[in-house]
DNA sequence: TCGGTAAGTCAACGCACATTGACATGTGTC
DNA sequence: GACACATGTCAATGTGCGTTGACTTACCGA
């Protein structure tokens, strides 16, 4: 209702006009909405508010609407937090954060959204594929690192994406026994599929 | 003359006047025009169109877009294949299919994309839980059909949905070796799914 | 044959939204 | 201080779409 209380966007720069700092304002509003609501059902409106500025900046800025979504996307791009998780712990913890729906606000999560939304965009839907490649496939096949990465990398990916999946049509934690056995359920499965020697011929 | 009568051609000729088959119609047009284009960029008009009628009839017979999505999204989950597997073979035979993009049924990629599109859109994600519980999560729990089987119906389901959206993403089959250690990882993670007794305490 | 009703058609309304160009204002330069 | 350009604002326009109610036509039984 308010937009006066919103008008302070940043304090260490007080320059009040500074045309990259806008453009970065809003396209960080919009990776957000783009996030939240799909390409659809953002509207510019809201992402200039939520980069306390005009509509009009933004066909300045970035041209049009569908231009602002592309690049949005490819600034969603950051390298997923898979790379760096602990192999040992690695399995207990996905499970847990996706029993318990943890950190579903979290730019990790954001991004995600992001990307699944693009497959139902036909613009921009061939964009996913590299997507995937770069920030699933990639990382995993490097944190996996052994002879067959590529196809276990696939694989653990596509199970991640499952995972992820669930979560977001689930939208609510799990409780009790279901949480437990779910837990435990993927727990084994991921630690099955982080182990290298594990491929059973036949 | 009561022979003539009977004389009915739904094929190439204008359609009688029919409540039921119009309904029908439109219901099949909106399943196609959901799936692919989701939600927000499917037209009522377009809809409509594709049923060979006119878009006053969709409010007249659904009541609105909303009523119309939910029922298609209803009509799209018909029992899915999983409740007819072969226990044993189960797993390898999914893992081939998914490795070799053996060619699903129509309406089985079209379910599936619905399904994605769905899950993606706020406005929709809710009643697509419902759906899922209802049509995907109860037909593998009674499958599996032990006591915790409603969290591994979750598991297997996510497992599911993230190879199907692998296989979506890579839009080819695999080849050689590759293709080999992801059928064989495919089949060690559902076969572990499969088993009862895997259950391990943690 | 005829009339009532279900089935189908048509045009218009209103809303939400992206787009656009004209206008205002601040900021750096001389 | 005055000018020019960059930055930001405003209102208007057009469009696509869901919705709606009044209108027309086919069907079927009396």
């Amino acid at each position: 209702m308010n937009h006066i209380a919103v008008l302070r966007r940043d304090s260490a720069a007080p320059r009040r006009r500074d045309a990259e700092a806008t453009r970065a304002a809003i396209l960080e509003a919009a990776k957000v909405h783009f996030a939240r609501s799909g390409y659809d059902r953002a509207a510019l409106r809201d992402i200039a508010a939520g980069a306390s500025c005009d509509v009009a900046l933004i066909k300045r800025y970035f041209g049009g609407k569908e231009a602002l979504f592309t690049e949005a996307l490819k600034a969603s791009f950051h390298p997923d937090r898979l790379g760096t998780w602990d192999r040992t712990t690695f399995a207990r913890d996905v499970a847990i954060e996706m029993a318990d729906n943890a950190h579903v606000d979290e730019a990790n999560t954001q991004s995600f959204q992001f990307l699944l939304r693009t497959a139902t965009s036909p613009t921009t839907a061939p964009l996913l594929n590299v997507a995937i490649q770069e920030r699933f496939l990639a990382p995993i096949r490097d944190w996996l690192g052994d002879a067959d990465a590529d196809a276990r990398a696939r694989v653990l990916a596509a199970i991640y994406i499952g995972l992820l999946v669930e979560r977001l049509i689930r939208n609510q934690p799990l409780e009790g026994r279901e949480r437990e056995v779910f837990i435990n359920q993927v727990t084994a499965t991921l630690d099955a599929m982080v182990q290298p020697e594990v491929t059973r011929r036949g």
